[in-house]
DNA sequence: TAAAACCTGCAACAGTAGTGCAAATTTATT
DNA sequence: AATAAATTTGCACTACTGTTGCAGGTTTTA
């Protein structure tokens, strides 16, 4: 049976309880996960370091990518597109609700190219919307 | 004579040592400055605590927002434009540059509108981008 | 199935951030 | 100018976040 879980053998990842439950935990989840929600989530199962050390691997495998946020949190998320090991491609717009706190990866939202001053050059563009999001209007 | 420092008794705050200080920091300075920055800079003159009751004084006030960045660190910058206590129009965009580390207010550049999906209402954006700045070119 | 490779949990540590309260400073008042 | 009132500061303490080394356990490979 294919349970998703080949995403971390295609990886060269061993195969694990811990690495298996927050791989579904993204898969499961829409929005973005912070740390702490996914040691809520797995009813402190794992150790925190645990959780530190996977979700660092799953960012250099180029599983998820993490979201800036103007809360001094990281939040991470699932690379839907063609991200690999030691490139992203999250180009997407990222949507923070102040009704239900959500954050939103809008995969089909690209960020729009901005004429920078001269001398300036441009590598990587991120860009986080706050508001409200479809579930709250 | 004008110090800059009406800004202080314009927002109904004392003038202080500190905040001359560190309001001079932020004037004198044309990037973003974290916390740690600011420490350093003023050769450890003041208390840690002073130095985080002092920008959240200041974020309160509207004299200096805050930045997203990836690296779970909140930058800081002057609002140089019509910014007031309670509200924030920071609707420019970031630069780091991934050369000599500085985070730079592109004043003159605004955060383009995106279209987003059905049901998202958007209220602030904020925009990141990385690369090389003008002067390490 | 055994060896090698890899992953996990524990303990310890460092850095970052926030609070209450007494002392000190700044501002307002007389 | 001197004092009272208001505000700000520094200290001690607490809490949370993130990292590292290492022993023991699990997964993969052969």
């Amino acid at each position: 049976m294919n349970d998703n879980f080949d995403i971390l053998t295609k990886n060269g990842l061993s195969v694990t309880e811990g690495r298996k439950k927050i791989l579904k935990l993204f898969l499961d989840n829409e929005g973005a996960l912070a740390h702490a929600d996914i040691e809520r989530h797995t009813d402190a199962a794992f150790d925190r370091v645990t959780v530190y050390r996977t979700l660092q691997t799953f960012v250099d495998k180029g599983i998820i990518h993490q979201i800036p946020t103007t809360d001094n949190s990281i939040l991470y998320a699932l690379c839907r597109h063609k991200c690999g090991a030691g490139q992203h491609y999250d180009e997407h717009v990222h949507f923070i609700c102040n009704s239900c706190g959500k954050t939103i990866c809008l995969d089909d939202v690209t960020v729009p190219a901005v004429k920078l001053p001269k001398g300036f050059k441009p590598e990587q563009a991120a860009m986080v919307v706050t508001g409200v999001c479809d579930e709250c209007k």
